[in-house]
DNA sequence: CATTATAGGAAACAATCATTCCCCAATCAA
DNA sequence: TTGATTGGGGAATGATTGTTTCCTATAATG
């Protein structure tokens, strides 16, 4: 959350209030928009198909200009990355807060992977899976944001299977960690399904029978 | 299995008792080995981090040998993808046939994904989900290479949950298709975690998980 | 033995890529 | 206003890529 992949000092990140203007000319694009479609033409060609003419096209952007905002192609994919992360956190923790309990609470997040597994959207993939496949060896540093992504997804199930047990929607005999673990592999699978051109009902339907590891 | 990935027909696949040897001199390194070294880069780097340099290092040919003997990167990629397909299947087969029940052939299985999900070979991947993440948009033919080979693991396991139903070591309340489709799911969503460098023993407690779906 | 056809391998080739450079525009400090 | 500093855009650059070509070697054919 503290590092930026840019060369120097940007506000991207930051709100519109604390609209930091150093001196020159200021930038007249809005990197989070531009980062978001970076990480739309990264999820549909992973990091290596992808050019500089690709996000220069995507971003509506020069190359020059790319270069003055990020110090390569590898920090526009961190930066995109990073964003990405963030963004399907806040859109998942969303979903998940307004169920009522536990159990309901994992529904949700397996109703929601359900709903990025399918059609177009699920053939556009997931950067975290997508970057786990083609960058694992590749980038060490990518791999380990990976990682802590995937990390933290766990922990996070962890959490919500405590939840369960504490409210009692999940009976006690459940192992939150080895759950989460299970968990944690459905919905990766899912994304990658969902890259082979799902239907809605075809996904959904895993939802239900995921939900007996919670018996 | 009909289609040669290469531009002429070569007696690649083929078993050594029909060695047909046309005209011209011979072919002096075993294909199939060949194959066996493009299959361990292209699943460590993908399809498009793999450079022909990259080929000739790890299969020892020069490249106008390996223009030789397929058409182009792709071809070689193509056949690659086939005949990691053919092996793997073979050995899940192995491991499953041993196995005495449905129920248990089915751990079989998730124990076979386990095995290829942890350590160095978990990091190195899967060439099916790589190439789902990494194809999927760019090359339909091979992205349908791709859905052929996951849909035809969704039927396997169809059949192991419907031979278990058979033998009474499943429940009849369990729904083969749906059940095998969550399965699927958790196999590939192994695989993904394995790139990220996971423990046997991590990948080892989702089995005992996952067989609560047979529940 | 002569011919034909293919393999092996290195060098050459054309295309593409990521990156840099340069010129102009916009802002701030003085 | 002037000078310093940064951004936008696009051409230029150098490295790397996939692919082809050329030459020699080796085997089968007639």
């Amino acid at each position: 959350m503290i590092v930026s992949y840019n060369g120097r000092m940007t506000n991207y990140g930051s709100s519109q209030v604390n609209e930091f203007r150093g001196r020159g000319r200021p930038r007249e694009f809005n990197i989070e928009e531009a980062l978001d479609s970076a990480i739309g033409v990264f999820r549909e060609k992973g990091y290596h198909a992808t050019s500089i003419g690709d996000l220069t096209n995507a971003m509506s952007l020069a190359s020059g200009s790319i270069y003055k905002a990020f110090k390569d192609k590898r920090a526009v994919f961190a930066a995109a990355f990073e964003r990405y992360v963030s963004v399907r956190r806040e859109q998942l923790d969303q979903r998940v807060q307004a169920a009522l309990n536990g159990r309901n609470k994992l529904r949700a997040a397996l109703t929601f992977y359900v709903d990025s597994s399918y059609g177009v959207e699920g053939q556009r993939g997931c950067l975290v899976v997508g970057s786990a496949t083609e960058l694992a060896i590749f980038d060490h540093e990518i791999a380990n944001m990976v990682k802590e992504s995937i990390n933290k997804n766990e922990a996070f199930l962890v959490k919500l299977i405590q939840e369960g047990l504490a409210d009692g929607s999940i009976k006690p005999t459940v192992n939150p960690k080895a759950t989460a673990r299970l968990l944690l592999c459905v919905l990766q699978g899912m994304r990658v399904m969902g890259k082979s051109g799902r239907t809605k009902a075809e996904m959904a339907v895993v939802v239900d029978v995921a939900m007996k590891v919670l018996d």
